[in-house]
DNA sequence: CGCGCTAGCGTGGTCTGACCACACGACGGG
DNA sequence: CCCGTCGTGTGGTCAGACCACGCTAGCGCG
């Protein structure tokens, strides 16, 4: 049949099957997929395989199992990459893999450019993320409930943008360094002033967008961010 | 003991447990993880759940496990982000939770960055880029190989950079549309011209980056990106 | 006749035990 | 002293069993 003991290994075939169905549209998003058992009898491997590439899909945010029956039962495709992207990114920085400071650089880097391509459209849909900031003018806020807030706003500039890759990425970037984050927000002392100013600098980001001027919203939100930084003491790791 | 039915499922107590190991500085890269059998006595668990965390820490870069014993066996901590990154990022593209476009911008978004800065340090080391564009000078390689060493091009200019996520983001991403990109160069009668303009614009790329022009760098390589997929007809998805 | 409850069934979730392949390391024979 | 071989610990895989969970069909009661 093939090598003496087969190269790839049971769950990677496994992989491999369900990634070939998604690329030629036997598996859709919506779908369900076989069950496992079915699925190992299929493909002449144990349920244990199965079950292990199932859990990749699910981690990478392409399956939602449910238990039971009925429609919300049995692994079904799903596209939700934020969950898989964190995760990712996450357990990188952790495994020290990712230094902090790639990280904030990178958010630099990407915040830059949907600030920028937001401003030259000009023809942005910015309702949402006013509608964020409004939620932030309330002043009986948590730190960790403003900085939830805050993530949002950034996350929503991003969606604005149209661009589901930026997003996501975007989205696992800031959740990656969310521990960190909320650490920093700690050592504030004076964080009722930090949270004014960093509400004055958001308006004024969502300002120079608005009149279409790239430059000045991508030195706004870079200026936003590291400064952020800064006063938190996250600059290096 | 606890709720009834533990929500956590028995797989994510343990990547629980060897993410806080890893936070802790418990696990740190090149550490050895418990062998399964004593991870499972461990936490409680059955080995099988201990295999599909395992499973879902090696698919994401954070683990390579070697059977047999002496210093390559068991699970031993790594952080190499491009595999998983790029398994993410090919997966979600098949599953279309990722368009193709979106995929491209963001590569526009990120190269043009890197660009940028590269030209505005002057003081990259950008011999390895070189020795790539020289590799690709040479008149009897396929497509596909050619190709590869185009891949190999801009993740050099990434990593010469420093940042390792823009570096892993790039690479992933690249990689999620290699089928894409090299069904397109089958489309493309005259490769031999192709090919020579491929590599006229890399030229053309480094020099700006090393006479320190950042907007021409990044107008240049963002040129070289678009004129390639335009080329190539992978316009839109 | 109709309504509600219950038993059945198919699904994922988990554990156990068993066996194999592999590679190092110690032991013993030459 | 060297080399081969067997022991042992590791991951890789499979088979089988059981549980929890929800739908669903069918039964029984009103």
């Amino acid at each position: 049949m093939q090598s003496p003991t087969d190269a790839r290994k049971a769950w990677q075939v496994v992989l491999e099957h369900i990634e070939a169905g998604l690329i030629d549209g036997r598996f859709t998003p919506g779908d369900r997929l076989p069950p496992e058992r079915e699925l190992a009898t299929t493909l002449g491997v144990g349920r244990s395989s199965v079950r292990e590439a199932l859990r990749v899909l699910e981690v990478l945010g392409l399956v939602r199992t449910g238990t039971g029956s009925g429609p919300a039962a049995g692994a079904i495709i799903i596209a939700t990459p934020h969950g898989g992207m964190a995760a990712l990114l996450r357990l990188q920085v952790a495994a020290q893999g990712f230094p902090l400071g790639d990280i904030v650089q990178t958010r630099l880097l990407l915040e830059g450019g949907v600030v920028d391509s937001l401003a030259r459209a000009g023809d942005a849909d910015l309702a949402p993320a006013v509608a964020v900031l409004d939620a932030m003018e309330r002043d009986d806020l948590t730190a960790a409930e403003f900085l939830a807030l805050d993530a949002q706003f950034h996350l929503t500039l991003a969606e604005a943008s149209g661009n589901i890759v930026v997003a996501a990425v975007m989205a696992g970037l800031r959740s990656s360094i969310e521990d960190y984050v909320r650490e920093g927000a700690e050592r504030i002392t004076d964080w009722a002033g930090t949270a004014a100013r960093l509400r004055q600098e958001h308006r004024r980001i969502l300002t120079a967008v608005r009149e279409g001027d790239p430059e000045g919203a991508r030195a706004r939100i870079q200026a936003h961010i590291t400064g952020y930084y800064d006063h938190a003491g996250l600059a290096r790791s």
